[in-house]
DNA sequence: TTAATCACG
DNA sequence: ACGTACGTGATTAAC
């Protein structure tokens, strides 16, 4: 009964969680009920539908199976109180008295544990005069004698007195002053109690225990109760030698002896109950499990048992009531939102109930929406609240649709093709197209309403399972997502067109055309549709001799630029037809197609698709502002159409080589990397090492063609076509990129290794894991598979570029929100952010861009934002 | 609906 | 032996 004693022990002392071939787990079913009503779940308010309360039933599974996932025993079992005469009530009548009614919330939940357990396969034991408490006690004596582990779940203190090197005590919650571990064997109950585990029932015998109605003996409380049992072991023998005991301890200690052997009595378990437990547990009855989860509406389980949902509880429609609504959203961790049709929308809950509700109503209930805490799960959320002028979250919903596109699941840019077939792969059921909807009665709307909305419902759970297997999950959660909420904004605000200027340059542009019209006729010696390839090509090759063979597939003759500039030498109208198109086509795509967009109030609110492109990319389309001619004074003219709001200015910033310094960090190519770090202009060090000279002395036509190298470079370069780009022979465009693949070493094997990545896995990634897969590397077709190879060098760079200014959009948009700035981004230009914001801003507001963008990212060579300010985009751009 | 052309990064 | 750069969108003519 000392310290050595107890450190022999803990020499052959076991790990807490270690698995033992033959441990039973004994649960104190009264006990942990309990412990589960009043300890979480009565606040939560859980209930079936019919109203019958669930949540005690719900805890007191959770922590069970955590138990038993834990310590895997080979059975389980389960024993309750029946109330009744046992000897034990009748020695205190005290003890019921004190005891409180038992709620009846809880007293309804003991049958529907007791029933589920049955289903789980458990062993349910009660036996009439006997306690919980006693059951335990028989079965782990007897379970002992037969060698086994007994762990006992309880969160009774009385069961302490069992503790041995054989039994554990697995107690439900830390508490205050105890250990923090949940296993207690007789090491900590020393610790705890400075005795061991059998001397638990002399100690209550002192001491008493205020929570069972036990006396014990008057004045002796833990220190001195403690103290005695320590010294002398037994109740009996703190009494043989009370002669040595002094002072007031001696006088209580005679006064409540009768008390004492009482309480003795009192805390003494019995251990001659008539039960027994079985060498192995039931099988799970999966059918009774299922329906039995069911009618109480808990869903936690299914997934462990893998049972099968059953459908909804509950379609509510035709509802008024705002309460109504938003009983429905609470206590739910996720709501789950589709539209069916033009008219319709549903929600579904985890409760399983659905709301239906029509477009009148849709901007009240996502206000509620947005005020509720659960997490929103939808598809196509941009197009939702642009549709319907919704107010804009400052919180991510989940996005189904995006997070399809990024499994690489989205292979129809149609929403209904796309919706039907991402639900099609995750439940194998076909939806209604919304032509049938419109002509569906009540029930088939329900239907449809519940199959759309429990498809979304395992559509996201498999994605998300999906997203965090394929390292993805951060890419959406927390930059798609994010990212999609600036887009809608950026939609949104827009971006003014100087109208009366656009109308002026029509003109302009108009009589330039007649212009260039009546000479064109004049020397061809005819009026024909300039603007059809195939009438100009007939003229020009057929009528007027020039040479230029067939190169369309069609067999037609090509009238396309490059094959014109060829023949500038040829014929003087051939500068003419050039300068024609140029102006024609600036004209009726950006200014004319600019003005049809142009909204009553002046602005043109562009549509930028998150999920359409294959490296990551946002595409821009009706109209499309990633397309706005910079490269000649036409295009400055149509530039300078865009202006900034009154007292606002524009700020473009946008990054300096990003695709090159990406392959430089991605290659880790050394002399690439050396370039970027030391801040040298890229194309200029090409040139040198491509022509053997000192940068000095490099011209520029060879920095020219420098540059055309190094871009050739990342579309996944061919001799052939930069021959035909340069203008030279296909050998000495093969010297050229011999000579690169000397001077930038790594770049080369890098590239072949996203080949070989992606003929081994079937896609490349990006530097956030963004994928694209590459089917055509396994086709038959030699183009096909060139084509892949060449997608596959191009991707990780084109992709990375999309993620880098993809996370600064979402960062800069974060910092002004963060900072209370009016600034706003307006555009994304794939390399090039557009921003608006007021003029006393400008400062602060291109500093904090330029921070952002080039550190959106951790990289190992640095990144250069170049920037300018001013009222329209053309005057930036000016510089 | 498709092909040709050309605007952008 | 193949045939020629990556990623987009809009307009026009012609089927």
């Amino acid at each position: 009964m000392d310290n050595r004693q107890i450190n022999e022990k803990n020499k052959t002392g076991r790990p807490e969680f270690e698995k033992q071939e033959e441990s039973i787990l004994l649960v104190d079913g009264s006990s942990i009920l309990h412990r589960a009503y009043f300890g979480i779940s009565r606040n939560r308010r859980f209930t079936a539908p019919d109203g019958t309360p669930t949540g005690a039933v719900f805890t007191f599974l959770n922590m069970l199976f955590s138990y038993v996932d834990k310590l895997e025993p080979k059975t389980v079992s389960v024993c309750f109180d029946l109330s009744g005469p046992t000897f034990r009530h009748e020695l205190y009548s005290e003890y019921k008295a004190g005891r409180k009614e038992m709620d009846e919330d809880l007293a309804l939940q003991f049958p529907l544990v007791k029933e589920v357990l049955g289903y789980l396969g458990y062993n349910v034991l009660e036996a009439e005069g006997f306690e919980a408490d006693d059951l335990i006690a028989t079965l782990s004596r007897k379970a002992s004698d037969r060698g086994s582990l007994v762990y006992i779940l309880s969160g009774d203190r009385d069961l302490w007195q069992l503790i041995s090197d054989t039994v554990l005590i697995v107690y439900p919650y830390t508490k205050k002053g105890m250990s923090a571990r949940e296993i207690i064997d007789s090491e900590m109950f020393f610790e705890a109690f400075g005795f061991l585990p059998e001397q638990l029932l002399d100690y209550k015998g002192l001491k008493g225990d205020s929570s069972d109605n036990i006396p014990g003996v008057k004045g002796i409380g833990e220190k001195t109760a403690t103290s005695l049992i320590s010294e002398y072991g037994t109740l009996d023998q703190v009494y043989a030698n009370l002669d040595e005991i002094k002072g007031a301890t001696k006088k209580r200690l005679g006064e409540g002896k009768e008390s004492a052997y009482l309480s003795y009595d009192l805390a003494r378990l019995n251990f001659a109950a008539p039960v027994d437990w079985p060498q192995e547990n039931n099988r799970i009855d999966k059918d009774k499990l299922s329906s039995f989860f069911s009618r109480l509406n808990i869903k936690s389980f299914n997934k462990r048992f893998d049972l099968e949902e059953e459908g909804i509880s509950e379609v509510k429609e035709d509802w008024t009531a705002v309460a109504e609504i938003q009983d429905f959203l609470k206590k739910n961790e996720k709501i789950y939102l589709s539209s069916l049709g033009e008219k319709l929308f549903a929600l579904l809950n985890e409760e399983r109930q659905i709301f239906l509700f029509e477009q009148n109503r849709i901007k009240e209930v996502w206000a509620l929406l947005l005020e509720n805490n659960s997490e929103l799960v939808l598809w196509a959320g941009k197009e939702l609240i642009r549709k319907h002028q919704l107010d804009i979250p400052n919180k991510v919903y989940y996005d189904a649709e995006i997070a399809a596109y990024l499994l690489s699941q989205l292979k129809q840019d149609d929403f209904e093709k796309a919706f039907s077939q991402s639900f099609l792969l995750a439940t194998g059921e076909n939806l209604l197209l919304s032509t049938s909807l419109e002509t569906a009665s009540l029930e088939e709307i329900k239907a449809e309403a519940a199959l759309r909305l429990f498809a979304l419902k395992k559509l996201e759970e498999r994605q998300v399972g999906l997203l965090k297997e394929q390292n993805m999950y951060q890419l959406a959660f927390e930059l798609e997502f994010p990212l999609n909420i600036v887009l809608t904004k950026m939609e949104r605000e827009g971006i003014h067109i100087d109208t009366e200027s656009l109308k002026k340059l029509s003109e302009e542009m108009g009589e330039e055309i007649a212009n260039l019209e009546r000479q064109i006729y004049f020397y061809i010696g005819e009026v024909i549709n300039l603007n059809s390839s195939k009438q100009l090509g007939e003229v020009l090759f057929e009528k007027m001799g020039l040479k230029g063979g067939k190169k369309t597939k069609s067999g037609a003759y090509s009238t396309a630029a490059d094959v014109l500039e060829n023949l500038l030498d040829s014929h003087p109208v051939i500068a003419l037809i050039l300068e024609y198109r140029e102006i024609s086509k600036l004209k009726s795509t950006f200014v004319d197609g600019l003005y049809k967009e142009i909204s009553p109030a002046g602005k043109i609110h562009t549509h930028f698709k998150q999920t359409l492109t294959t490296t990551g990319r946002l595409s821009s389309a009706e109209p499309n502002l990633q397309n706005i001619p910079v490269r000649s004074d036409w295009a400055r003219a149509i530039r300078n159409l865009f202006i900034s709001r009154p007292g606002y200015s524009f700020i473009d910033a946008d990054y300096s080589q990003i695709e090159l310094r990406l392959l430089a960090e991605l290659s880790k190519d050394e002399h690439l990397r050396e370039s970027f770090v030391k801040a040298e202009d890229i194309h200029l060090s090409t040139a040198a090492k491509l022509f053997s000279k000192e940068p000095v002395y490099v011209t520029e036509q060879e920095r020219r063609s420098a540059k055309t190298v190094n871009f050739s470079i990342i579309y996944g370069i061919s001799d052939f076509g930069l021959a035909r780009d340069l203008g030279i022979s296909v050998n000495e465009a093969r010297a050229y990129i011999e000579a690169y693949d000397i001077y930038y070493p790594q770049v080369r094997p890098w590239m072949e290794e996203q080949v070989n990545f992606a003929k081994k896995y079937d896609y490349v990634e990006t530097i956030l894991h963004r994928r694209r897969y590459i089917p055509e590397l396994k086709s038959k077709n030699f183009h096909q598979r060139k084509f892949g190879e060449r997608a596959a060098m191009n991707a990780p760079v084109q992709g990375s570029a999309a993620d880098l200014i993809k996370l600064a959009m979402v960062k800069v948009d974060e910092e002004f929100t963060k900072q209370k700035l009016a600034a706003k981004i307006i555009l994304q230009v794939h390399d090039e952010l557009l921003i608006e914001c007021p003029d006393e801003e400008v400062e602060k507001v291109s500093r904090i861009v330029k921070e952002k963008m080039e550190n959106a990212m951790a990289l190992s060579i640095p990144l250069v934002v170049d920037y300018g300010a001013g009222k329209s985009w053309g005057e930036i751009k000016e510089r």
